[in-house]
DNA sequence: ATTACTGGGAGAGAAT
DNA sequence: AATTCTCTCCCAGTAA
């Protein structure tokens, strides 16, 4: 019920491409993000997604009832990148609910081998708003650029420095996270995942901005203006550009690629 | 008028 | 300790 008014918002919205007016009093799920328990959240299970997802259980996380997403399931991407330290990205599971809002919120990010990037996802299905098909397209993905400098492996991928232990969360990957995250899509969507287009929501961007914000443990709050102006800095480095179409963003092919994994790309 | 976009620039905080 | 990186914050101006 409530999923299926949040899908006709978002929809509602995407097409017009502007602002949605919700006769029926405009649900947004985003709206019933609940931040503080997901700050609450973050702090007190982060340490153990770490430990579920160590255990390489595909099943579920945070002792979660597996749900029954069609398309979800536990992917362990490893990526050899010489030079650099490893780091794990652990998501967490995805559930079309409000309760997945809050384990997602943590990711964790650790060094379990060395020079060796691993970053873990349990992967929902993700929908592009122009064709409605969905995919599980998250592969091992292999690194195949040569040794570079930091500044070369930045604008080859990600810029993965050298860790020590963990490394914080970039904003191109919360923003590739949040993409993955149904529930999130009153927030943000794919236009075109396949090009890496993706938008924000004219009215929940700012919901959006307050999540990455407090991720980041800002001392004052994240605004949209502000998170777009980061976002805006992605054109010169090359991870985001911006497209014409209004609050309308596209990942780099290369940034793309090194998030989702690259091999039979789409 | 409103909303979104743009880029300059100072500065914070973490990583190197 | 110094430098670099990645934002964060604020701003003035522009575009749709």
């Amino acid at each position: 019920m409530m999923e299926e008014m949040e899908t006709m918002a978002y929809m509602a919205e995407r097409l017009s491409g502007e602002r949605v007016a919700w006769s029926g009093g405009a649900p947004s799920s985003c709206s019933e993000v609940d931040l503080e328990v997901i700050e609450e959240y973050l702090q007190e299970h982060s340490q153990e997604v770490q430990r579920v997802h160590t255990a390489a259980s595909p099943q579920n996380t945070m002792g979660q009832p597996t749900h029954s997403y069609p398309h979800q399931g536990l992917r362990i991407i490893e990526n050899s990148w010489s030079g650099q330290h490893p780091y794990e990205w652990d998501c967490g599971s995805h559930t079309p609910n409000e309760e997945y809002e809050d384990r997602v919120l943590a990711p964790v990010w650790t060094s379990p081998h060395e020079n060796q990037w691993v970053y873990s996802y349990e992967v929902p299905a993700y929908i592009d708003s122009d064709s409605q098909s969905s995919c599980s397209q998250y592969q091992d993905y292999q690194d195949s650029s040569s040794p570079s400098s930091d500044r070369g492996a930045r604008k080859d991928s990600m810029n993965l420095a050298p860790l020590s232990g963990k490394r914080k969360e970039r904003l191109f990957q919360f923003l590739f996270e949040m993409l993955q995250t149904p529930s999130m899509r009153s927030c943000i969507w794919w236009v075109q995942s396949s090009a890496g287009t993706f938008q924000f929501s004219s009215q929940n961007k700012e919901r959006l901005a307050q999540l990455w914000g407090r991720r980041k443990g800002n001392r004052k709050p994240m605004t949209y203006q502000k998170m777009a102006r980061a976002l805006r800095n992605y054109s010169r480095t090359g991870e985001i550009q911006k497209v014409k179409k209004k609050l309308t963003y596209r990942f780099d092919d290369k940034t793309l690629r090194g998030l989702q994994g690259n091999s039979n790309m789409v």
